[in-house]
DNA sequence: TGTTGACCTCT
DNA sequence: GAGGTCAAC
């Protein structure tokens, strides 16, 4: 009938990093634990000597979902051999081994970098989950309180501005609710995404309501499995700028042709390495 | 074609 | 001043 419990055995996953580094933001880290919602299910992971192991709220028989999202049988060293062999990368790559992307909701992905515009992680967390607890759907936990899907494309359209506004959004808002209302209105078939290739499918993502090419990268690869897209937000244009031209500055077009030439089939994964050892290694400005 | 300010709210 | 977008120069 399945089981509450499942181990995975892995190698080169840090899972600490791969939950706080940005992709997603559902994830809540509770000890040497970490607590999230993929699709209606809720979970606790954790990581111990090479053993991912998951508990569920109701036996699971098919642990295919997980398995997917976590991208377990994505071969890392693969994509490591791929990067350009610099020192910027190598710092990058040494400071957090064992970064993954995870592959992600489309809808839900799209929603949270709307989200994102001029905010930080940590905001960016409380938005979603006010959302969840507003909008979705309660799910089973093993916790005291029950855990909230991320809530659909249609009760989010069916909302109005000034709600949505009251879960913190500001002049988010009315980007998401056009978002869910143009998907909704077949303006584009999200189903229909997979099928493209990625310049097909960002510009598909780009008639959106307030999605340019940021969020429109960042849902390639973080949902998409794009993993040749790397999005350059301010971020990775400062650590662009210190790591690769400290001596120039070179205009944002300069840059963005830079990072699509320089990181090679993986550049998205390379992204995530220099994000995320930017963010917590280097001061920038 | 490239740059600049407005847009909410909170730290 | 914040992980962005859009519209107006």
């Amino acid at each position: 009938m399945g089981d509450l419990r499942k181990t995975f055995h892995v190698r080169d996953y840090d899972l600490d990093a791969t939950l706080s580094s940005g992709q997603a933001f559902r994830w809540q880290q509770l000890g040497q634990a970490w607590e999230g919602v993929i699709g209606g299910r809720w979970v606790r992971l954790r990581l111990s000597k090479g053993d991912i192991t998951a508990e569920a709220a109701k036996p699971v028989r098919d642990w295919a979902w997980l398995e997917h999202y976590l991208q377990l049988h994505f071969n890392l060293d693969q994509a490591l051999a791929t990067f350009p062999d610099d020192e910027p990368m190598q710092n990058a790559v040494a400071s957090f081994p064992g970064l993954r992307l995870l592959r992600q909701d489309y809808w839900e992905c799209l929603a949270s970098f709307i989200l994102s515009a001029t905010k930080q992680i940590v905001q960016i967390r409380q938005m979603v989950m006010l959302l969840s607890k507003r909008y979705g759907e309660p799910i089973a936990s093993n916790d005291d309180d029950p855990a909230f899907a991320f809530p659909t494309i249609k009760v989010i359209a069916a909302c109005g501005e000034k709600e949505l506004r009251e879960c913190k959004l500001g002049f988010r808002a009315p980007n998401l609710l056009g978002a869910a209302r143009d998907i909704l209105d077949k303006k584009i078939d999200l189903q229909r995404l997979p099928t493209l290739t990625s310049s097909e499918a960002r510009k598909e993502l780009m008639k959106l309501h307030g999605v340019g090419p940021k969020i429109a990268d960042c849902v390639l690869l973080f949902a998409g499995g794009h993993q040749e897209v790397f999005p350059v937000d301010v971020w990775i244009e400062r650590a662009l700028q210190q790591l690769y031209f400290p001596k120039r500055r070179p205009s944002a077009k300069q840059l963005r042709k830079f990072a699509d030439t320089h990181f090679g089939p993986y550049a998205g994964f390379a992204q995530q390495y220099l994000f995320h050892h930017a963010r917590v290694h280097l001061k920038l400005k």
